[in-house]
DNA sequence: ATTGTATACCTCGTGATATGATGTATAGCG
DNA sequence: CGCTATACATCATATCACGAGGTATACAAT
């Protein structure tokens, strides 16, 4: 996939990773892979900038002797969700646009 | 609508304006901006990128007076926008990704 | 005659960003 | 002991949208 379409909807794939159930790094990642391919480096910078926004929350936890850093979503992530559905809408019509014949 | 999500439609949407018809930059903005909206200084980045990369070729020509620069689609232009419905399937399962609940 | 507006082009600096390369550390298996 | 998976993080690089600013012509309004 064109590495420029992917800014701005792997921000929400990874608040959708966390929206129904606190993840972590490594979990995000192999469930966003099958959507959508992203790297370890790049997970890290999202989930800063995510955090930076107030979109995320962070909470480290000990698990089997490897730290982990839990993702919480904030009201402020969910919103950017919500927001998302009408971007798409707009979406839909560029996609119209690009493709309509004439 | 998010910067980020931008980038990568604008090049597909401004090839779109000179699919049919060659275009020059003040038309094809006027022509986009009801779509998506997008500066001067942005247009220009994207017609410069995309003759450097093949997908479009220019023509100088005088029209009233003032110059004017009509961009033509190339084969390789056709192709990217024949990608673009591919990216759009993809987009599409990622929005399935992203808005289906549990 | 001067001012404003529309047309038409272009460049530069800035901030944002995805990614590969690289590094650190632990758990468990053969 | 070596290997793989887990789990985190940083840095340099290349790419990019955009505001600010610049040049020049045609034509209508003041």
């Amino acid at each position: 996939m064109d590495a420029q379409l992917k800014r701005g909807i792997l921000d929400v794939c990874v608040l959708k990773a966390i929206k129904n159930e606190d993840s972590y790094g490594y979990k995000i990642i192999k469930d966003v892979r099958p959507i959508l391919e992203l790297s370890e480096s790049t997970l890290y910078t999202i989930l800063k900038r995510l955090e930076e926004g107030g979109l995320l929350v962070v909470r480290s936890a000990e698990y089997e002797g490897r730290l982990r850093k839990y993702y919480h979503i904030t009201s402020k992530g969910l919103n950017r969700l919500e927001d998302f559905k009408n971007e798409w809408k707009q979406l839909s019509e560029i996609y119209a646009f690009i493709t309509k014949e004439s």
